[in-house]
DNA sequence: CAAAAGCGATGCAAAAAATGCAGCGCTAAG
DNA sequence: CTTAGCGCTGCATTTTTTGCATCGCTTTTG
């Protein structure tokens, strides 16, 4: 929309810290772009940048400008995708945010099964960790968001929740994969991988390895959990992950098992979005099919 | 601002039912108005008009986008108007729409206590029966309505709400006038003015009427309350008329006597905004005002 | 039933706006 | 003290927008 033009440069500016960076990356000349946000300031009334000896950086009322344009944007793709769902076939784009336990299965199938309905709808999915994926939906460039055991919750506004036991991972003649159930003492006792401190699943665990006053000692840390599953194969380790992000019936030599609830307490999968925002008509359908397949999970 | 002189464009195309009429309200050539609208329904992405042999029409499409800028130039003007608030002094307008009641006493006196506080501050205040001010509120061009009795309060968001008895204005040698508190029925049988049925004093005397089976029987209807104030001069008549919009010392000759409350209950003078809207900081504050004043008033 | 009036659309030239280029003055890093 | 990077500005150039004249169409009018 060529209404907004001067607020992507605005944007574009913001990142790049000067504007002559920004002015490269928008392929324009730095004295164009100056010109325009001269231009938009005096007619907006106020400076929006302050201008620093190697740059600029916005200032309160920039800010708060920037803050309105997004939600001005984000809202008139709302109203494009309700007018183009008034034509009859449903067209638009969804852009999901979600942890990494979703990429593998969940939401190839998901996706895959919602596109099979609607094939004029596109998506993007970008894999953020608990913390980036609120701050997509706050800026509008994420509709949706999928995490574990989100951190804040101030603009996040949960749509479903789903309960997820953590599992342990281990190849098939591991000590442990006769058990149907595990105890955490009997995995701590053993080598094991674990994701980093961002991530909810070692939360989780680090609470409660606590209670049980041993620590987590892990061989590996990793933020990566393909790298976690892949690794037990060499060293007979067990690694963690929660059910969603696991195949439901795993690779031949690999085993799964629930970790006993009397150690670790069920964590929270959470599908959200901005609060308040109304969403596309697209996304809005997307996650409501999602939630109504997540309600069904467990 | 520019980058919504299309908008203004549109509206101006809506308003005037066809290109030709509107380019000519906004002084520019039918050709150059045609294109913009051409260039602006290709970029959108769908046609937000429908043409007709004698002129165009807004579409549904059309609708969902006029009021997505209607909110978003609204916005805009909160923004602005935080943004004028950070920098010190505060600046801003107010816009209200309020009833006849509100017009000669009351907001006059609001307006220049506040503009005493705040001299960067302006306003506009427009006359709206009770529909119509709802109907400003909807369409973002008033801030605050002040409106009695009003009809549908879907859009309506009451942020203040006062009883009001309707009062009884007569010469100081009416019959009546002796008496401290008037009965309808003895109103009744002198001759009386009234307002139309549009409005919300109207519509309380029809009904406490109907109780009394004994109709209301007006020698003159109008919807100037200032006419019917004037009328008791000339005919020695009575007229209603709700507190708020007299005067605490009346006119010499004039006198002011509450109706029974065993006849007609109170009705409600509400001030209200657009449900879910954020006010600018101007509107916000002198809203907040107006409820101080308003809530001691009675 | 034909003429007139009103409408949106379009080709083309003129006017206006945005852009690119070159260079200024300034500040902080090397 | 030099240098590199920054925002800003005058001027020529390019792109976009506008105005004018006109077409084809439909409804209204005499």
């Amino acid at each position: 929309m060529k209404h907004l033009q001067t607020f992507r440069y605005i944007e574009a500016v913001m990142r790049a810290g000067s504007i002559r960076k920004a002015a490269d990356d928008m392929n324009i000349t730095a004295s164009a772009l100056n010109r325009r946000i001269q231009r938009f300031e005096e007619e907006f009334g106020s400076e929006i940048f302050e201008r620093l000896p190697r740059g600029v950086r916005l200032n309160p009322a920039g800010e708060l400008l920037v803050q309105h344009f997004r939600v001005q944007a984000s809202d008139l793709r709302r109203v494009q995708s309700q007018v183009a769902d008034l034509s009859g076939e449903r067209r638009g784009h969804v852009s999901v945010a979600c942890s990494q336990a979703l990429i593998p299965y969940f939401l190839p199938a998901q996706i895959a099964a919602y596109r099979r309905e609607h094939p004029g709808v596109t998506f993007s999915v970008n894999v953020r960790d608990r913390e980036a994926a609120e701050h997509d939906l706050a800026t509008f460039s994420s509709d949706l968001a999928l995490v574990f055991e989100p951190v804040h919750l101030v603009d996040f506004e949960v749509l479903v929740a789903v309960p997820q036991v953590i599992h342990v991972i281990m190849q098939r003649n591991h000590p442990l994969a006769a058990q149907p159930e595990l105890r955490l003492r009997d995995c701590l006792d053993h080598p094991h991988v674990a994701p980093t401190a961002m991530f909810g699943v070692r939360a989780l665990l680090d609470l409660a390895a606590a209670k049980g006053s041993r620590p987590l000692r892990p061989i590996a840390e990793s933020d990566s959990f393909d790298f976690m599953r892949h690794y037990v194969r060499h060293e007979n380790a067990i690694a963690f992950q929660i059910p969603i992000g696991l195949q439901p019936e795993p690779d031949g030599d690999l085993v799964i098992r629930p970790l006993s609830r009397r150690d670790a307490p069920p964590g929270s999968l959470l599908m959200g979005q901005m609060r308040g925002r109304t969403l596309p008509v697209a996304s809005a359908r997307f996650a409501q099919m999602l939630a109504k397949v997540l309600e069904g999970y467990q």
